[in-house]
DNA sequence: CAGGATTGTTAGGTCTATCTAACAATCTTG
DNA sequence: CAAGATTGTTAGATAGACCTAACAATCCTG
């Protein structure tokens, strides 16, 4: 049998969820709950059933069978999956990452779903003897205010040495491009608009939060994200 | 002017890749990139001239147009952040985490996108001595070994008593619920499907990797995911 | 119990994103 | 330089996912 749509898969754990928080679904609830009209519903109905997942007699109630069970279960399992990682561990606000998960849930491979599935089992079941790990508690703290975790604080990984990434000049000081990091692909476009170790940079203006910053470098003026900065390690002059 | 689809995103996207990569772009390679056919590249690169964002003469290369070009640079950041969450941070092999960022990019909300950023940020920032933050290092031997990280082995939230998570039962024991935890939409299912406290469990069967799990409850059968089980903590009779 | 309100269904339509087939323009090679 | 190969373009088609309008069935209330 062919792999369901996006669209059939919303409609079929939409079914899941009104069937277990209600104990039925109708199409007017199922229509409400995606955001669509009737006729809608009634035609992707008539899809799920024709590949027997649902039974909806006529103008009755919906019911999965046990292979859209199964099938649901599955889609609802990847969409609470992602939504804890977006809500618990990422601190995205309940509304906002419950309709991000409805949406990545059908992009994700089985793959990704896996080791995210790892990475929520690994965070929900060692929290230290908080209900967060401290990696996770200086997360939030760093997402919401700014501010580095107390490793950062104590032990500089580059202490002393007169070495900073790009991103941490301030406005007028300039520097030497001792080495670019990254991925291939930001390295290779970073490379390719200049950003060449060896080669001079001043810090022409920063933006108030640091994004984007304006440099000049070869005579060119450069426009560049703070993520882009950071993986440019300069020498200060 | 209207809001970019998400196939002219990725057209835009393409075009500022190859653009980097190869100093140019052309219809048969953009086709190629996106793994489409080259009538499909014309028609959205009309539709993208339409809007300003992308110069084609003719017969000629495709070049961004500065709005473009910035729109374009937006869709890739994007990307990118996507990209090393799933391949630096979760250890999604390459390819995979490529094909799978294209893919969510589009569906990711703005506030999500943002906290996702400062995600990457702070783990890549703060690598305590290592390439990787000790807890990242910690995750990556989870999910590949199945080993706890150290503080749960020298300091066990749990310790001593017989309270433990459904999922940590062998078959043939039995319990007693006493809570159940997770978030608000899973709790309800649970407790819909007869998980409540007071009531006595029973492990009947367990799959290969403890996922699903049969248990027997109030004289009914019920199979559950490895996560659902360890939401419901249970003292051992 | 009849009429109005609400929910469900059907027919036909729109829009997007892709395709195939056929033709046009450009490039390369003998 | 001409012919073949390759790339680019146009016209028309398909499929999916939704819509509106109109009608049918069911429910509720006076």
């Amino acid at each position: 049998m062919d792999a369901l749509s996006h669209s059939a898969q919303d409609y079929l754990e939409a079914i899941l969820v009104l069937s277990l928080e209600r104990g039925q679904a109708r199409v007017k609830e199922v229509a409400e709950f995606l955001g669509v009209k009737k006729p809608s519903v009634v035609a992707a109905v008539k899809g799920l059933m024709s590949k027997g997942l649902v039974k909806h007699e006529h103008y009755g109630y919906l019911e999965l069978t046990p292979r859209g069970l199964a099938m649901a279960r599955d889609i609802y399992h990847r969409h609470q999956t992602i939504y804890r990682f977006l809500h618990r561990i990422l601190g995205v606000e309940a509304t906002t990452a419950e309709r991000d998960a409805c949406q990545i849930e059908h992009y994700i491979s089985s793959k990704t779903l896996a080791r995210l599935v790892k990475f929520v089992e690994f965070v929900e079941s060692f929290p230290d003897s908080e209900e967060d790990p401290k990696w996770l508690h200086y997360f939030k703290r760093y997402a919401e205010r700014g501010e580095p975790p107390p490793c950062a604080l104590d032990k500089c990984p580059r202490g002393g040495e007169k070495v900073k990434s790009l991103s941490e000049l301030k406005v007028g000081e300039t520097g030497v491009i001792k080495r670019v990091k990254g991925e291939e692909v930001l390295k290779k476009r970073l490379l390719t608009m200049g950003a060449i170790p060896g080669t001079q940079v001043r810090v022409e203006k920063v933006a108030p939060l640091g994004d984007p910053m304006e440099i000049s470098l070869k005579g060119f003026h450069l426009s560049l994200r703070r993520e882009e900065a950071q993986n440019i390690e300069v020498e200060v002059e």
